[in-house]
DNA sequence: TTTTGGCGCTTTGTATGCAATTTCATTTAA
DNA sequence: TTAAATGAAATTGCATACAAAGCGCCAAAA
């Protein structure tokens, strides 16, 4: 069981975990002092979002606790924090797992996260300051240029950049954080989703109708394209997804 | 401090909350044992919905636990469950207090649930079924009587198995539990929004006006008239928003 | 051989005590 | 008189002990 990144009290020297997914799952405020159980919290959202705890990995509280070097107290709560906001399945008296959906659920989440980012981007398309649109341009342009770099993980990083403009875009932060925990949820199902070197021109190209038409200030436009481009991103992984 | 209406272990003889809403927060089990943090979160959910503690309330853990016959450690949990769910705001060391957004978070929030319920009901016009479909006129047809009785609260509950339906037709569960989560975490602050019996029949027209278009398959009106009544019920009480 | 019942072990749920942090009032200095 | 500092009280955070429920193993009976 050597899952997780441990980082609270001991140091077992786990290679460090993408501080960019913690950053996605607060705000952007700096690592300011907070509770343990907050901390586990932010923690093992990031291992599961980062594949480090993959779906149905049990909870055992005991062992968390243990390997953070905590109570059981805190773990707990974490533990229930994770649960109400979908990333951990627990029931009463049998412990808890990562959520597994079953494969009508992820379905269904990919279809809200679908029309979830369209609506972003239609929002986004008829409210964008001038600023926001110079943002969006620019993160475009970044992506265009990391095609052929072909660094995955930097382009996934620079690509949530993208999508998290378009949700800010919306100058509607309910929806927004709705949009970015639909994504976070989905996001364990994700993994290796650039893995071939031609889908990050082909996810650009996409990318540019969605742009396009924000820039142009085309809602309706703006609404399709981002729905186009989710639903083929869903596609592309569909046999990943079945795996389970 | 008289709020909410404990029924665990005492009983101070308060008035009966509306397990209306109780069975509205789960799903639709009956009374199954759980445990007591379990018990508390739906109480306390059930007390900030039903406007037994509004907004702003302080949750004093020592206090709840006193008021229920428990220890803080249930308490601490479901606070924070219902801090994940939005419900409550805590912060740490600080306290938690039932949740109240500022102007603008309710606007995002009410536009948020305005396109998650022209959602839901733009993919019941395409999926429901015709069991499904006659469910839908027969509450719909449930609603157009009750407008003489004038009874609100009665109303207000076939009211809400209206939208309900609505969102089952969807036939997409995770769209249909955001969008309930939305209703929820708004209906805090859409009391007495009944009060004038006037405001039934124009409920009901523009009801009618999203039953036609579902019933005919049509997607983008069924969308286009759920988004006009949301938003016509949204303007009906911006006044008592504002007046927090 | 299979099934069922019981018993013990493991894990979760709850209570309680203590530590840490915040808050508020009081005091003191400018 | 106002503002900053300080300390005490209250509240939250965490740890630990105990209670209760689930689960698995083993045995006995069909």
């Amino acid at each position: 069981m050597t899952t997780g990144n441990p980082t609270l009290k001991d140091l077992d020297g786990d290679p460090p975990s993408s501080e960019q997914v913690r950053v996605l799952l607060r705000g952007s405020e700096t690592t300011e002092k907070t509770t343990l159980a907050e901390e586990l919290r932010l923690q093992l959202a990031d291992d599961i979002v980062c594949g480090a705890l993959p779906p149905g990995t049990p909870l055992d509280e005991s062992e968390v606790a243990r390997r953070f070097g905590v109570s059981r107290t805190p773990v707990r709560e974490a533990i229930r924090q994770l649960s109400a906001s979908g990333l951990v399945d627990s029931r009463a008296h049998r412990g808890a797992v990562v959520a597994r959906p079953n494969i009508e659920r992820l379905n269904s989440m990919f279809e809200a996260m679908a029309e979830l980012e369209a609506l972003c981007a239609g929002l986004s398309a008829e409210r964008m300051t001038a600023a926001d649109r110079h943002g969006l341009e620019a993160l475009h342009e970044q992506l265009r240029v990391m095609i052929q770099s072909g660094n995955p993980q930097r382009f996934h990083e620079v690509n949530e950049a993208f999508h998290n403009a378009i949700y800010a875009g919306s100058q509607n932060t309910y929806i927004a954080e709705m949009t970015l925990a639909t994504r976070v949820r989905v996001q364990p199902f994700r993994r290796a989703q650039f893995r071939n070197l031609g889908r990050l021109s082909k996810s650009h190209a996409e990318h540019d109708r969605v742009v396009v038409a924000i820039l142009r200030g085309d809602r309706l436009g703006a609404a399709a394209a981002m729905r186009e481009h989710i639903q083929t991103v869903r596609g592309e992984y569909e046999l990943y997804a079945v795996s389970l």
